[in-house]
DNA sequence: TCTCAGTTGGGACTCCGTATCATGAGGGCG
DNA sequence: CGCCCTCATGATACGGAGTCCCAACTGAGA
């Protein structure tokens, strides 16, 4: 899983650094989306300002997503597909589902074309419960 | 206009105070998406703390909505219908337009059942360009 | 008018993320 | 294999956004 990412920096003129291969092996390891301060703290050799850019620099490769939460907060997490997706973010576990639709981007680009907006990037995130959760 | 919003916070038993009715009169007054911050810097004599509580208050009330920018940040204007709907944000000047889509949200919808999700809330954004700053 | 819960001001504070800058190290090239 | 340039790193300072605290104040119901 680290290789596709380690060969991905590779491709895209990225040195393939000893921080950065410890921080794409701690996000590796994540079972769960995770925040900034809690890569960190796994990574305590590592400076948290670089934990920061690493991560930026790996959603802008889309190796990892951002996911803006309904309070407010951001979480990560790896990307799964690499292909465009939307989330479906569990408020009681925290697990994020991923599924892509072209019928909902059908639906947005629609909307946009009625008025008139040349679009650039779209956001739909969905919050609610998970099924486990529910139980 | 503030007249609705001021009968909407005596509905659901909040004080209409002074502060209050100046900070909805200078959202009234805003053309276009603002910030915390400008809208402070307009009432000198409120505290910045008051401004931000009164904000969240009328976004709570859906009075004002939230609009997270491509950029992370967060700017605030007037609800326009008091309708669920959804924004097309120009990165260009900055319009936000308003629009909803039954089938939109049928989508939304579809696929939170598809994945056994009990949807609590959405969010949809479209960045791009409008018309005028297309030209 | 009295009274009190709700509201306010404003400064300190937390959180998240970025800028700075000197030091360190990847990796292309000879 | 080793040099060297450029990119990457770490520590810390900094910045913006938003919240907390708490004493003082004020709507609005009785």
């Amino acid at each position: 899983m680290a290789t596709e990412s380690v060969a991905r920096l590779a491709d895209t003129g990225h040195r393939l650094t000893a921080t950065r291969r410890a921080v794409l092996d701690a996000i590796a390891r994540s079972p769960r989306p995770f925040t900034i301060e809690e890569l960190s703290a796994r990574l305590p050799h590592i400076g948290r300002a670089t934990v920061f850019r690493t991560v930026k620099l790996l959603s802008e490769l889309e190796l990892v997503c951002r996911l803006p939460l309904e309070d407010g907060g951001v979480r990560y997490q790896r990307a799964g597909s690499g292909e465009h997706h939307h989330h479906l973010i569990c408020g009681g576990c925290g697990t994020v589902a991923e599924f892509s639709d072209p019928a909902l981007d059908d639906a947005i680009e629609r909307n946009a074309a009625v008025a008139g907006f040349a679009l650039d990037a779209h956001s739909a995130e969905l919050y609610g419960r998970c099924a486990s959760c529910r139980a």
